[in-house]
DNA sequence: ATGGTGGAGGGTCCA
């Protein structure tokens, strides 16, 4: 069973990207973020066509997210519980005896700024709701474009990019605190000391060379943890004609 | 401090 995560920065845009990669990889359940368009742009027809159901969370211009499966999809819950958003970043729904989240943390924009804020006013109310989930002792799996670089060694330059947004202390501490709840981040569970990016800017030739962050997570319970085998950043997507900024994730679990 | 690029939509905003 194998699970990615995707940031494709406008499904519109990214739908040749992704069909095709889909055909050649043939993911189970696709979790995507950054749709950028309403549920009845949102094309639904080309996943179908290749047998995926859908489960979209739509919002015109910004954010939006969605679980594509092969599997039917069941219990679709939208936005976090008890946390009032404007804005489409969370979709939760069940698919046979997993949990699935598709997340788009807001970006934050700088350090100290209102969109600051709302990123960890964002993250405490989603804490909250893993604590909940954890009682279900389910196997679940929390994937998305979290915009925190964990660590240190997740990062090219983690001097430049010291208390800068998606490396602060407070917004890191967050993302402790939801581990520290009993999740792992799978990548780094599994790979302790393994430098691997999935987003890099569209500027000055970053990709290039290299210049990137790993802020793209997968968040496992302890019951999805102990049945993964591994976890893959698929690059190839992020160097093609216009790509989205960051690459997909692939979960592979038993 | 600024600019570097890209998506959406038709202004700038957001990343």
């Amino acid at each position: 069973m194998r699970i990615a995560t995707w940031n494709v920065n406008s499904i519109r845009t990214r739908l040749e990207h992704v069909t095709k990669w889909l055909q050649e990889t043939q993911i189970d359940v696709l979790l995507l973020q950054e749709l950028k368009c309403q549920n009845h742009d949102f094309p639904e027809e080309s996943f179908s066509d290749l047998g995926y159901n859908t489960a979209i969370f739509g919002q015109k211009t910004y954010n939006g997210v969605a679980i594509i499966s092969k599997k039917p999809i069941e219990d679709i819950q939208l936005n976090v519980p008890n946390f009032k958003d404007e804005q489409a970043r969370y979709i939760e729904a069940v698919i046979g005896n997993k949990r699935v989240v598709s997340i788009y943390v807001p970006n934050g924009s700088e350090v100290g700024s209102e969109k600051y804020h709302y990123k960890l006013c964002f993250l405490s109310a989603l804490k909250k709701h893993m604590k909940h989930l954890l009682t279900y002792k389910e196997e679940l799996i929390i994937g998305g474009d979290f915009n925190i670089a964990p660590d240190d060694l997740d990062v090219y330059d983690a001097a430049k990019w010291k208390d800068r947004i998606l490396c602060s202390v407070p917004e890191r501490l967050k993302l402790s605190e939801l581990l520290n709840l009993g999740y792992s981040d799978a990548f780094r569970a599994l790979y302790p000391y393994e430098k691997c990016f999935t987003w890099w800017d569209y500027r000055a030739g970053s990709f290039q060379q290299n210049k990137g962050m790993r802020i793209d997570h997968f968040l496992l319970s302890p019951e999805a943890i102990d049945k993964t085998q591994s976890v893959v950043v698929d690059a190839e997507p992020r160097a093609l004609d216009k790509p989205s900024d960051h690459a997909p994730v692939i979960l592979e679990l038993t």
